[in-house]
DNA sequence: CCAAAAGTGTTGCTATTACACCCATGG
DNA sequence: CCATGGGTGTAATAGCAACACTTTTGG
């Protein structure tokens, strides 16, 4: 079997990029002004160039095409290859979750962001944050909606024995239980206690060494509040 | 952005083809007859055609080289796109896990069979089950002692809430409780305690509908047990 | 003083674990 | 009749969820 008995296909990278906006989970999205798909929107993406990984490419993708200053977080999400995806060509993409957090975003002015929230099974509705656009998660170009929910299904499931959680904040930024249990509902879709946030909770991150407390205090109405830092580095933690 | 600006990188499927064996976890390995790796044990793969998905290029490298005749349970596991992780050509592979039942396995003379066990953190004892070659997982040619070591923990993180223990139980075949804790503990690689497994795991299983009672009894040495059969589909249980 | 927000305590329920006991068969 | 293997019971424990109560601030 040569090297060279076969066409090779198109390989591009598609960025899940999110964040939390005001307390609600996000992703950013751009208007397409080409065929296919044109006027809709879609996931950021690039070709994967010669001399770069999929990891490499989807940098370049943040540093050049978002704008994207520091480094965030980005893991592989995972590989769609049908062969009729993409209606010009035969093309198999590469997606990735990237985690922005909300104080590191960068205002440009074809990256839209859309506040998901649920409606049915396996489609989400989009709500932009500018204007007044809102579409399901079915409506995105090539097979884009799909890998929204499969991220989307992802991020939650990882929510609770990962430090995935952390990467929406600011590294060195100081927090309160309030301000990460905010962050935690907005990605898991649902309310969680107040009272067992703080008290279980900030105790597991804690012990598993994935924050600690900075001895200050929030100041504002109400009974001031610990505030937080993240420390840990990748670690998963619960299941032995 | 034309669609012709970039040389396309080669891409390629790798299949982790798992079963247990003897009650033993186990992969299948191809020996090397080529350079690069000439000599050492890698993954089986093959090109992605023109006309084929990643799922199809898997099901002909399941049909095609290892003459596997039915249809057997495959998921992606991920790709790995790193740049000199073929020395001859920027190759871009997608690895995929498959499960076959220990009985629905063919004897090919180049698959050779390799049990599982676990030496130091990240690093997987390999013994041939027909001859007496040892080898470690970092052994492997190519990238593939680390797809190895990914996705084993990817087959124990999902042994408990998902339904891919049953991939290695020939479907409409009879088991016990001990068939079903066999396969469990050497694909979990830890030890279940016996009457938990058949009090709260069996039970488990039969109220998310994945398994029934036959009705019927084994026999052999000491007390009947009863047997069960897999009625379930794609489910996921667990986790609300 | 009071509303708001934060910390902590109590309780009940469920899942997990370890272990023990008795049951049914083959040799 | 007894060793072997299978089903089921019990008790201790850990974790989770719901809720109540107390504490500390700003207005």
């Amino acid at each position: 079997m040569g090297l060279l008995e076969y066409r090779h296909p198109y390989v591009t990278v598609d960025l899940l990029l999110f964040s939390v906006i005001d307390n609600s989970l996000a992703i950013c999205l751009t208007k397409r002004d080409e065929e296919p798909f044109k006027g809709m929107y879609s996931l950021p993406g690039t070709f994967i160039h010669e001399d770069e990984s999929g990891e490499g490419a989807v940098e370049r993708l943040l540093a050049d095409k978002l704008q994207i200053p520091k480094q965030i977080y980005v893991e592989q999400l995972q590989t769609f290859s049908d062969l009729y995806r993409d209606p010009r060509e035969r093309v198999i993409s590469i997606a990735y979750i990237g985690i922005i957090p909300e104080k590191e975003m960068v205002d440009i002015s074809w990256m839209h962001w859309f506040i998901i929230s649920n409606s049915n099974v396996d489609c989400l509705k989009l709500t932009s944050l500018n204007d007044e656009d809102k579409l399901l998660s079915s409506e995105l170009g090539f097979d884009h909606g799909k890998m929204l929910n499969i991220a989307l299904n992802r991020l939650r499931g990882k929510i609770d024995y990962t430090d995935i959680l952390f990467k929406f904040i600011q590294e060195k930024q100081c927090f309160t239980a309030s301000d990460l249990r905010n962050v935690y509902q907005a990605v898991a879709g649902k309310e969680v206690n107040r009272g067992n946030f703080t008290k279980y909770q900030m105790n597991t991150y804690i012990s598993t060494g994935l924050i600690k407390k900075t001895g200050t205090q929030s100041v504002g109405r109400g009974r001031p509040a610990d505030t937080y830092t993240y420390t840990g580095g990748e670690k998963l933690w619960i299941r032995s």
